[in-house]
DNA sequence: GACTTTATCATCCATCCGTATGGTTGACAG
DNA sequence: CTGTCAACCATACGGATGGATGATAAAGTC
């Protein structure tokens, strides 16, 4: 065709995908009670009725949300190097987006309608095996379970998000700065090379 | 007078209580948006009129709530024993009184109409120049700054409350059972433990 | 030009908070 | 014993908000 695609007036995926971020933005920072309707399509710039027309109202855009979320973050971790850049690259990941964080601590704080999904479960025992490894290797002490310790580092590394007053107060910096985030990284990873140290001896 | 006080039909101070009480809990499971008045009535077993007669409101019965909360949770944190028995005490008072850990977690998620807390802030900072000792006294690295390891101590604590989800997928249990707590509690002491040999070396 | 897709506008309807109405009943002082 | 006040309850209404819907216009397609 002699149309040039650089320029439409329509054009419905661009229109979803700016609907998708805006309420991406909107139930990060409301959770999904507090969020409306009326600010995402706002923010997107867009008729609120054709939140509707593509998701079927609220409810469906929120679940449009979660699965595109899920699609995406499943390769977020990179598995090649020591724990400690592993937790250190989890905090990147949170500081970077901290909307896809924040939803997701959202739908553990409001978890009764929300059932849980096998392949999240899958990829977390998948994780627990590779830590199960990385004892074995020597990372850290033989007497810490993998299990507990996945939690606990994951844990840890969504402090920024988490608990944005106590950041403030205890280290004086803005949690979502990037300023926070390396410091942050940076003493994670330095904590989780000690665990190494002690496995040694 | 044949009245023994123990059993009154009216009582005010029993009242605000049992909505202080039923408020926490419909606060901490869906958060002051997803929160409704008539249903923290219901719990209550107390008229709805109620709530505005002794709290006004919804936003008055949150701040009420906030404000008990500060109170009652500024000595929860007993600085007695070891850095790793300081955590587990953490995790267990998680475990214990999961509804205030959601609320501090809701505020923070939230906080754009949350002012910063100056008696919060010098908590922590007291916390901070504790750890500081403690750095001294050799239970952790000296590589290692007590602002960021009190952040990352906090928020692991807290892995019951904000990844339910993960808790279930890693470790197959019940993130509010007394059983999750105590093995967390225990998991996360050794982590500290651990930290303290190194610093020897 | 007919037809489909995409988008808009105005309205509709449910929900929810606050509050008014209008009362009942303990508690307690005198 | 009795009057008075505070503590409560049941119902319901007003007003605001917010999410959904129906009719319709504009853009794109054939």
């Amino acid at each position: 065709m002699r149309r040039a695609p650089e320029e439409k007036q329509r054009d419905p995926e661009r229109t979803k995908a700016r609907i998708l971020q805006a309420a991406l933005e909107e139930f990060a920072a409301k959770g999904f009670a507090g969020a409306r309707v009326n600010e995402i399509a706002a923010r997107a710039g867009v008729n609120k009725q054709l939140i509707s027309y593509y998701f079927g109202g609220k409810e469906g855009l929120f679940q449009a949300l979660t699965t595109r979320w899920q699609s995406e973050e499943s390769a977020f971790a990179d598995r090649s190097s020591s724990l400690g850049r592993l937790v250190a690259g989890y905090v990147r990941a949170n500081a970077e987006r901290r909307d896809f964080g924040k939803l997701m601590i959202w739908q553990g704080l409001t978890e009764d309608t929300v059932p849980p999904d096998p392949a999240f479960a899958e990829d977390v025992r998948r994780d627990v095996e590779w830590l199960r490894r990385r004892r074995q290797a020597g990372e850290f002490p033989a007497d810490l379970d993998p299990a507990a310790l996945l939690v606990a580092l994951f844990t840890m590394a969504s402090a920024g998000i988490v608990y944005p007053q106590l950041v403030r107060a205890a280290c004086d910096l803005d949690p979502a700065s990037t300023e926070f985030g390396e410091y942050y990284a940076e003493q994670l990873e330095k904590l989780i090379e000690h665990l190494a140290e002690v496995t040694d001896s």
